[in-house]
RNA sequence: GGGCCGUUAGCUCAAUGGUAGAGCAGUAGGCUUUUAACCUAUUGGUUGAAGGUUCGAGUCCUUCACGGCCCA
């Protein structure tokens, strides 16, 4: 960088950066700008677990205490009372712990230095245990280092990073500044971690499959394109790994399961992140019946193990969700009547019937399709947000599933649920498709759908088709989408806040 | 993609078309158990961007950018 631009940016620069970076340089000044040499032996959560007793651990019996506490945070506020201060600091157990300074009780210069010290700057303190006055538990400081200065300003103590944007854009404030965002990332992890457990326990086999894939799919769904360059060809983000994980069933794997991203070429909104977390896991010898069973154990075991929701109980915006207990069934068919009456006793399978009905309720058609896709359309209208208690949905057409087993009794349904819960899908399961002719027959439909003009149609894949003449144990699989089942246990109205770094559009040039 | 709302100091927010303000943070000083500490003084602005109307625009109009909510 050239002096003049040093320059330029120096007076650009915002007034309260320059007094901290000013403050920076005469640290740097002395050597002790960004020292890695404290080394701390407890932390806020640590000793407030085990001396916030305020019955035992009173001021005197903290004073016989003969031990020294080394702590490291940084400084979210700060009282500064001539020759004595209290700071509180956060730390990385994500907890405040107040620190009490006295000029006399530090070496020489120190509390002087301290005075300098800006919130937001991350200090290493040691020292021994008191209660004060009001009785709360503090670290009185015999040393006290300055670890890391922060140049930029945090936001104001009392009404903290409210501006969803800045929120969004720079987590790393808002993980700071708001406790309940971390909290909230805290038990993202809980839930996955619960899944894990419950499916390894299971003999369920946690695997890999490519994320860039020469032909997508397994999901309806627009894909983004990416380039490898020494091989100048065009590769697409996965959309699912579902025909990757199947073609491991076939391999023998007979009960796999993946947690990671898709990503989908769509709108961006409150549900949807052009990247996103799924589940999906395959299990042979069985069926959607037996995913439903275990669906509705593992959501149970997963709710009921996250601190707080030990009752299986649920709010989400307003409404209790309960996730103990047995969740109710229901078919498209069913669920469609029971939110049009006037349907009841109706040919269901009439695709001009249900077509005349659409265009009455102001839905979209196209003249292609079948009294599935319209039936489909109708349960979207009208049923599917009504749906707030766990549900799982069954009788879907096989003309919307293209992946699916054909039902014995009647080969126009698909082995296929849906859970869907506060009004929103949940969960996608279904008996597989094994049989690679009928496979082939499905691709061969979606590829004419594509040249029809349907851009989320899927791709002919000859490889799938292959593994599946090699011969597919019977089995069912089922996809889980991780951020909407986060947005339910943690409250969150929209995908973006269980998203550390969710999609924004590209930030205007600032500073 | 459409509709509505928002964007003012580092943060949270004010300001009939008529001198851009407050609290917190910052700066200087005081204060050796405070709790949004307190007391005194004080700095800080391209009002998201560009046009337009007007004697005069943070405010009215147009376009654009970004975000939020709702809809597709």
């Amino acid at each position: 960088m050239s002096d003049e631009s040093k320059v330029t940016e120096a007076v650009d620069e915002n007034r309260l950066i320059a007094e901290r970076r000013a403050k920076l340089d005469q640290l740097r000044e002395l050597g002790q700008a960004y020292p890695n040499d404290w080394r701390i032996n407890t932390d806020a959560f640590r000793l407030q677990e085990r001396f916030g007793d305020s019955d035992q651990w009173t001021n005197e019996a903290l004073e016989e205490l003969d031990e020294s506490f080394n702590v490291a945070g940084r400084i979210m506020s700060r009282r500064i009372m001539g020759k004595a201060s209290f700071v509180h600091i956060q730390d990385g157990s994500g907890e405040r712990f107040q620190l009490y300074l006295r000029r006399d009780d530090l070496p020489e210069g120190v509390y002087q230095a301290f005075k300098s010290w800006d919130i937001g700057d991350l200090i290493g303190a040691g020292g021994t245990l008191m209660r004060t006055r009001t009785g709360e538990l503090s670290l009185h400081a015999g040393e006290l280092r300055l670890l890391a200065k922060s140049l930029r300003p945090l936001p104001e103590k009392w009404h903290r990073l409210t501006d969803q944007e800045t929120r969004y854009r720079r987590r790393y404030v808002d993980l700071i500044v708001n406790p309940e965002v971390r909290q909230t990332f805290v038990r993202r992890t809980q839930v996955i971690r619960g899944i894990r457990r419950f499916l390894d326990e299971r003999d369920f086999l946690e695997v890999e499959t490519p994320m860039m894939h020469h032909i997508p799919g397994g999901a309806t769904a627009r894909p983004f394109v990416t380039h490898h360059n020494a091989l100048d060809i065009d590769l697409y983000l996965r959309v699912a790994p579902e025909l990757h994980l199947k073609r491991l069933v076939v391999g023998g794997l007979e009960r796999v399961y993946e947690i990671n991203r898709n990503f989908r070429n769509e709108g961006v909104s409150t549900r949807h992140n052009p990247e996103f977390t799924m589940l999906e896991f395959y299990w042979a010898h069985a069926d959607y019946n037996n995913l439903i069973a275990l669906t509705e154990e593992m959501l149970r075991s997963v709710v009921t193990q996250l601190p707080g929701l030990e009752s299986g109980q649920v709010d989400y915006q307003g409404e209790s969700i309960a996730f103990d207990g047995q969740y109710r069934r229901l078919s498209v068919a069913d669920a469609v009547i029971e939110h049009c009456p006037d349907l009841e006793g109706v040919d269901l399978r009439n695709p001009d019937h249900l077509r005349k009905v659409c265009e009455r309720d102001g839905i979209h058609v196209e003249k292609s399709w079948g009294w599935g896709r319209f039936l489909m359309e109708l349960f979207e209208h009208h049923a599917e947000h009504h749906l707030v208690q766990p549900t799982f949905v069954t009788g879907y057409p096989i003309e919307v599933s293209p992946l699916s087993r054909r039902n014995d009794k009647d080969p126009e349904l698909a082995d296929r649920f849906e859970l869907f819960v506060a009004g929103r899908e949940i969960a996608n399961g279904f008996s597989e498709l094994n049989d690679p002719e009928d496979q082939a027959e499905r691709f061969r439909a979606q590829v004419a759908a594509r040249d029809a003009g349907d851009a989320e149609a899927m791709h002919y894949d000859h490889d799938y088709v292959r593994a599946l003449e090699y011969g597919m144990p019977p089995a069912a699989g089922e996809g889980i989408g991780i951020d909407r089942l986060v947005m339910l246990l943690t409250d969150s109205p929209s995908i973006r806040d269980v998203l550390l770094f969710p999609y924004l559009r590209p930030e205007v040039e600032q500073d």
